[in-house]
DNA sequence: ACAAAAGTGTTGGGTTTACACCCATGG
DNA sequence: CCATGGGTGTAAACCCAACACTTTTGT
């Protein structure tokens, strides 16, 4: 579950009570029943024990499999990658917290790897696909969405061609209203939404394209 | 296990013995064991089912495990993509076969979306990965490369641009030796082969690349 | 009026596709 | 010497990052 939040990508935590790996942090987690798929096992699991409701998105990442990744009993984990909009802050147990991605405090078994392993996924999807739509409120400006851009990439996103790529994508929808200006003044912001509500690739082919359509 | 052939790409299925869905077409697979993980389990698998050795890529697709897409008890399966060059022609057993991707015979369980969810990778990955090398022979003339990219996304490329493209993200090396010409003449082509033998992303930013170092 | 923040125009560079053209060989 | 297939040159289109400039507000 990663989340854009003061400028930086945070992942939620949740710091074990037993062994093994006792006191380390983990992701959150657990068994699938006999009567549910994967995701639908992943939602169940973060409703019920860290109260998140309102994923905006969830997909797999990977499974992990090695025998000895885990003591005791063999298990295999299939992995997701979560996405909270940076406006939902939603109620967590005492005994989780949201950790920032560089920085990351001991980690139970594997899961610092799953978690650059999201990280990655996420970075890679900005590129190519409206996935911003899962990081940003429903409506945003400008600033607010090269925020979160530059959060999640690591680095520094320019407002300008960001509003012109996710324009030019036919991702961003200009709702016409605008909030008011800042307390130091300046030009009021106008209010963006995305077009889609749902995961749509948007740059399909950077290259090696279809021959284009003979008119 | 995908593999392009006679411009076409074509999926190795295996004819079910036994209920349920006797006849029908499945993708090789089995039971994982306690000792392994997935990975080498559908190596092993290939190998003593189907003798197959040499698969020169090998990738997670994705897990599925809808309570109901096997009849029976729970089945989760880990389903991957896998490549074999062109040029190899392993000895498969009788009851299976090489069925090209559009014309598939009857298949089992979910695995014709299994299969088109492998060939969608497969043709995202050939635009911004050498993906290609886990397609093509050791050594191959640009022609030859070019219909091979050509099976595996569905549509013609040209060979002009498949070379640059490709040279000029150093993924390929020619090796200064040539075949000699057809039988109805024609230049002799140059042999080439992939700088790498592994996958690397060639291409990693379309859009909203990192801003440029200050010198 | 001035500073601050948001948004627009423009330029230059880099890639890519498409296509015309040149090269090497067998018959 | 001509047909055939391989390979190179080049032009037009496109897209993007960078940056200067304009617009709109609060003080």
């Amino acid at each position: 579950m990663l989340r854009a939040q003061d400028g930086v990508l945070h992942v939620l935590l949740w710091q074990r009570a037993r062994e093994p790996h006792r006191n380390r942090w983990s992701l959150p987690g657990g068994r699938l029943r006999d009567d549910e798929d994967v995701e639908t096992s992943i939602r169940r699991q973060l409703a019920e024990k860290v109260d998140v409701h309102k994923l905006s998105h969830v997909e797999q990442l990977s499974v992990f499999s090695e025998p000895a990744r885990v003591p005791g009993r063999r298990t295999v984990a299939t992995a997701f990658l979560g996405l909270v909009p940076a406006d939902v802050d939603p109620e967590i147990p005492d005994d989780t917290a949201w950790h920032p991605l560089d920085g990351l405090p001991d980690t139970a078994f594997d899961h610092e790897r799953i978690t650059r392993a999201a990280r990655d996924r996420l970075r890679a999807k900005l590129s190519y696909t409206n996935i911003g739509f899962a990081l940003a409120p429903a409506e945003f400006t400008i600033s607010e969405l090269r925020r979160i851009y530059s959060a999640a990439l690591g680095y520094e996103v320019a407002a300008t061609n960001l509003q012109r790529v996710l324009t030019r994508r036919g991702a961003l929808l200009p709702t016409g209203r605008t909030l008011p200006a800042g307390p130091a003044g300046g030009r009021p912001p106008a209010l963006f939404r995305f077009t889609q509500p749902d995961l749509e690739i948007t740059d399909p082919f950077a290259v090696l394209r279809p021959p284009a359509e003979r008119t």
